[in-house]
DNA sequence: GTGGTCTAGACCACG
DNA sequence: GTGGTCTAGACCACT
């Protein structure tokens, strides 16, 4: 597990943490059943306030991503994996959609559109 | 020109004009040298306060988009049509890449990207 | 007399009328005793409102340079040269000793500020 | 930090408290990284409206003197030392050559400038 | 009429 | 605690 977070972000801090866990668990570094450290534990590891990271936990708990045991701590749950690659398509189609959107906005041809998309998955 | 704002909207409400006056600048609804609203008729007619427009305006004002000049009101600026051009090609590329990065981190191929590009152009 | 105005200018158009003609008095352009253009006149050269070159001409004359006449217009005053040239002188000591605090402040010795006049001198 | 500002000068309060910021980070009373008061305490320390002070902090922001993070405060950024030298560089570079431009106006010769120079320099 | 500045409040999100 | 957004007024300068 690997969280990396910025102050300098625009992005809330809670929300980098939840972002980097649903990352871990599409990459397969996290898996069905696997621990995740105390709100406490990571608070210290991250610099940030504890509100922080409960808040980040609060928000995977709520979106099925992990369960939170009192006593026990949480865990990765069962249908995480599903889900996040089920959240992970939809934000790419949503991103294909909008650059959709702007194409047709800025009067581009599906074939022009096809052949910027061509040139910069070559380029990265 | 057009301008529709949403209270319900979790975007500011400055950024939704914003956003509507680049968009009438791009498809030319705006052309340089226009005169737009004062802030306080476009105020009365979003029924919004003085403030809000007058932020949205500084910002366009600061980006290149408009001038502004005491007594005088707010006009399209020359470089606008380019800079609201560039800036929508920037955003196309940038929703591309996104999207390229997670059919990557999915595992998917090129061939599968593309046709889910296809499929969703079709769509909409 | 030539006076040029710029509408994208931050200074009031009203301040560089005024400005244009007290450059004029000072490089001799306009001499004791000339004839300035009726307000209206200049208004309609400029493409300004009337208010703005009315309000010109009462600066002008509430500073001494010009005489107004009922009826007869606007001529440059006597005292007008004079007035002009100490103005000026003020305003470059003030330059002046606007450079010299901020030199001050950056912590630069005298010879350095002289040294920075002598080439911008050489320059332009 | 020493920020003080007047209600009877023409420059506005939110532009007073950008250059005595300014001013601050020039001397090194201000160095990277450190907090700045946030905008609620300043505006009570100067009795002025929130508003203000938090226009001032913004332009300082877009300027890249200062960096904001909703929750956290205001800091000094990295770059603000350096921008902050060129800025007062090139002010008292303006204000030199304003001096020059209007020296020659009057058809005086370059060491009658520096010797005005030299006395404004001793009298103050 | 126009914009520029300022006030004194309010509610929300983030830490 | 912090800043972000928004309101509903006010007064002034410029055209």
């Amino acid at each position: 597990m690997n969280i990396i977070i910025s102050n300098s972000s625009d992005t809330p801090i809670y929300s980098q943490i939840v972002q980097c866990i649903q990352r871990d668990i599409v990459n397969g570094v996290l898996s069905e059943g696997d621990v995740l450290p105390s709100i406490r534990t990571l608070a210290k590891e991250l610099s940030v306030s504890v509100i922080t990271t409960k808040k980040a936990y609060e928000i995977l708990e709520g979106q099925g991503y992990i369960e939170t045991h009192q006593g026990k701590g949480s865990f990765v749950s069962k249908k995480s994996v599903t889900l996040a690659r089920e959240h992970r398509i939809s934000a790419m189609e949503q991103s294909l959609l909008d650059a959709i959107d702007v194409s047709r906005e800025l009067g581009l041809s599906y074939s022009e559109l096809t052949n910027i998309l061509d040139t910069l998955y070559k380029e990265v």
